[in-house]
DNA sequence: CTGAAAGCGCTTACAG
DNA sequence: CTGAAAGCGCTTACAG
């Protein structure tokens, strides 16, 4: 059984490809006989659309490609899973790609590498420096999802790293906690604005500069959380009262390090971290955290890819530049039994 | 700036398109003088192949699409970075969809939804009934994985579920317990399977009846895993010595659990899952589980794809079907302390 | 409101 | 080893 093709089905009915391709892309002047003619012989032979000839064809393929660093870390998963459902409440389908967080792999991505695949591009990116991006502005639609800035001539869309970080630290603060470690610094955009969130909380309040303690990182993962708390314990300076990790897989680890050499959490140190990943809600102790809004980081994303790509291409050519929103989404601080300093066990 | 075709190409080399076409993919009867002149117009134009044509014409797009049915479950992130993985090393670009599980979505990829765009399709599919999909074999490469075989017409790789968890209940046996919680049964296939493995481990270690303990759960999930066994302790039966969960996410739930309860793993009751995801050596105590190789997993499949990828329609239509290979992938226990029955506290 | 026809950017027999 | 040309299945001005 042969594919069916629209002119199969303009046989069928009697009418023109040209009719049958009107009733089923929804173009509102076809007669109702005419319609109900057309649907029935599509509905008879089984018509499926070949979308890449569509594409081929009208620019316009259905797809956008969303790269993120790696899927199975789960805070990516979890954008993924968002980005999907969004995307499919428009009849978008989306093609994942993961960089493993390879700089020349999101070089290319920014250098339009998805482009005739996908109507539009939302990067994730973990790595690629400004500088190598320079003042190139995509010549296709692309959003850039909260991690990384890559300066500021992309569209970018995710939550004010600085405040939500601040956000954690004035909670620990407000527990009692003084000594605070910092745990995830490292070369990113991201891990910049979260010790400096960090930073401003603790200036704040005022806690003397000796308790301020940043612990670097180099990739935001369980073991390396793990790794990085073990060495802290391991050193001869006292106890910190808590550990705010710039991610909840490093929280993980760092909870299963105290936990391995008996400090308990949170009576003897707290612990908060950022993205509130499903597992959170599980760790011993649940752990506190910073919240994202990952449906309305999809949805907005997905809103501004739209945005760029109604704009004709003759707009874009004439040199009006897609104005490159930064856009903050919304957060917000769930507090679990992991920051209950002290007031759990005593 | 407008795109650059192979048009474009052909003439600054001075040569037709035939040979540019030639040259990009490889064919390798192209004089070496040639061969550079054209690779020297293709650096020097940037070219960059539209993959949407290439598609139409040749009915091969480089894509393969994986259908799961959720990104966010641990197991399945981890089993799809696996996949791009594989089939990035294959030149091959993958397509995501999230079926949420939902058994008319299942169905639509099994009657070939995916089919027109991407070469080949790799289920996970985790609801939709045997009866349903009757007799039909698809007309398009699929494979299924893992989870759920729907009938032994289509080639699946995937674990021997029954194994696993026999090696599972095998192994708490082995460290003393009787009174073994079986978590998870559902109405799935994979439910079934692993219900018929425990089964099989009890009925050898000749376990008592008043000791099989089979308790059903409706999704696999930490949410699910928690509550069933918040139930089961606030019921008035002794506890039991060991919950082994059909999968990882359920053990998280039921540590959880046990753990809000104060009954202590592994002295008080020893807990054990399968899938060993990552976030199994981080919980309190870190999670003993069966570890399924989702490389090979992933290797296998493509595998399997391309074999069907490979033979020309005219056999498939010459009838000769298409050996329904069921491939059993390895995998092995990976114990931790979860399982460390009265041995650690006792 | 509908038809006939061009063309999107490739690949691939068919010649030579 | 390379060229000229047809055609994959659609969409979309252009007519009428």
């Amino acid at each position: 059984m042969a594919r069916v093709r629209m002119r199969d089905v303009a046989e069928h009915a009697g009418v023109s490809v040209r009719t049958v391709s009107n009733v089923v892309s929804g173009y509102p002047h076809v007669s109702p006989e005419t319609r109900a003619k057309v649907q029935r012989s599509l509905d008879e032979l089984g018509y499926r659309m070949d979308y890449l000839a569509r594409g081929l064809r009208s620019g316009r393929t259905g797809f956008i490609a969303l790269a993120v660093p790696f899927l199975a870390e789960p805070y990516f998963a979890e954008l993924a899973q968002a980005v999907i459902r969004a995307a499919g409440r428009r009849g978008i389908t989306v093609l994942v790609e993961a960089t493993a967080g390879d700089s020349e792999v999101e070089r290319r991505i920014l250098d339009g590498g998805l482009t005739n695949v996908a109507d539009g591009v939302l990067l994730s990116a973990l790595t690629v420096p400004a500088a190598d991006v320079g003042a190139r502005t995509p010549d296709f639609p692309l959003v850039m999802l909260g991690e990384h800035s890559v300066g500021n001539q992309f569209p970018r869309v995710g939550i004010d790293n600085v405040a939500a970080a601040r956000t954690a630290v004035e909670h620990l603060v407000e527990q009692g906690c003084r000594r605070i470690v910092a745990l995830g610094r490292n070369g990113s955009e991201n891990g910049r604005q979260r010790t400096e969130g960090y930073q401003q909380a603790m200036a704040a309040a005022r806690v003397r500069r000796v308790n301020w303690l940043v612990v670097p990182v180099e990739d935001w993962t369980r073991e390396q959380g793990y790794a990085a708390v073990r060495e802290l314990l391991e050193g001869d300076g006292p106890l910190p009262d808590a550990v705010f990790a710039f991610n909840d897989a490093l929280a993980v680890g760092a909870l299963r390090a105290l936990d391995a050499s008996g400090v308990r959490v949170p009576e003897d140190v707290a612990v908060a971290g950022i993205d509130d990943i499903q597992e959170a809600a599980y760790t011993h102790p649940p752990l506190t955290s910073v919240a994202p809004d990952l449906d309305v980081i999809a949805e907005r994303a997905l809103a501004l890819l739209e945005e760029q790509t109604g704009r004709s291409g003759a707009a874009r050519e004439a040199g009006a530049p897609v104005a490159a929103v930064q856009e903050a989404t919304p957060f917000r601080l769930v507090v679990r039994e992991s920051s209950r300093w002290r007031s759990a066990g005593r």
